[in-house]
DNA sequence: TCTTACGGTAAGTGTTGACTTACGGTAAGT
DNA sequence: ACTTACCGTAAGTCAACACTTACCGTAAGA
């Protein structure tokens, strides 16, 4: 059930920019408010949803709060979607035995 | 850049239930209604979305609008997803041999 | 044609949530 | 101790959106 705690912080584009940029590595709130165009309070408020959703995981570093990607909400949202993934794979394995019913494989 | 309506639409908890409940079959929009707590055109409004999300596709029979799941938003939401997946690998393996660097393998 | 079942669209309402500014709290330098 | 840099939280505002009811179009049966 985790996975819609996931895809609600993912469904906002800023905390979509926040996530991408952790891709390149960890930082920190000030670095990650750089660069972006809302205030850096926003920024500290998308991080707190993201790590609720266990998108994303703090460390401090003295007076630093330094972000980083978590892999759990990662892979809780992969395993969701393969379910579907699977599913359709054989919706659209059956709809092509359906619909080209006039050739007979061997 | 798909892939940020398909999180969209994903993020609202109805709309994951209609998506879900596709994933057993094509359905018409009567019958994923009825078991819905909300209204018939409400749920016509989330098919909707989904279907500009590349998550549903739409086909008549007579009267009947029959909705199934659309690989085609699925594949490219997995593709974005695995990008932090493999990212997420690489930081993890990094920090383990960071963490760990008392013992070495082999 | 009249009726019934099916479903999409319009218009209006209420709530959620993303943003702002202001403030408080901790760590490091002088 | 004072200052500066870092960051989280509180409170308030405004727009987006999920939902409702009402209405309109289309397909099939009588």
């Amino acid at each position: 059930m985790a996975y819609g705690n996931a895809l609600t912080a993912l469904a906002d584009p800023t905390r979509r920019r926040i996530f991408e940029r952790l891709r390149k590595g960890p930082r920190p709130v000030g670095k990650l408010a750089a660069g972006l165009p809302v205030s850096r309070p926003a920024v500290s408020q998308h991080l707190k949803v993201l790590k609720e959703a266990g998108l994303v995981q703090e460390e401090r570093e003295g007076a630093r709060h330094v972000y980083s990607i978590d892999p759990k909400g990662l892979g809780q949202l992969r395993a969701w979607l393969d379910q579907f993934w699977d599913s359709a794979l054989d919706a659209f394995r059956a709809e092509v035995e359906r619909t080209a019913g006039k050739e007979n494989s061997k």
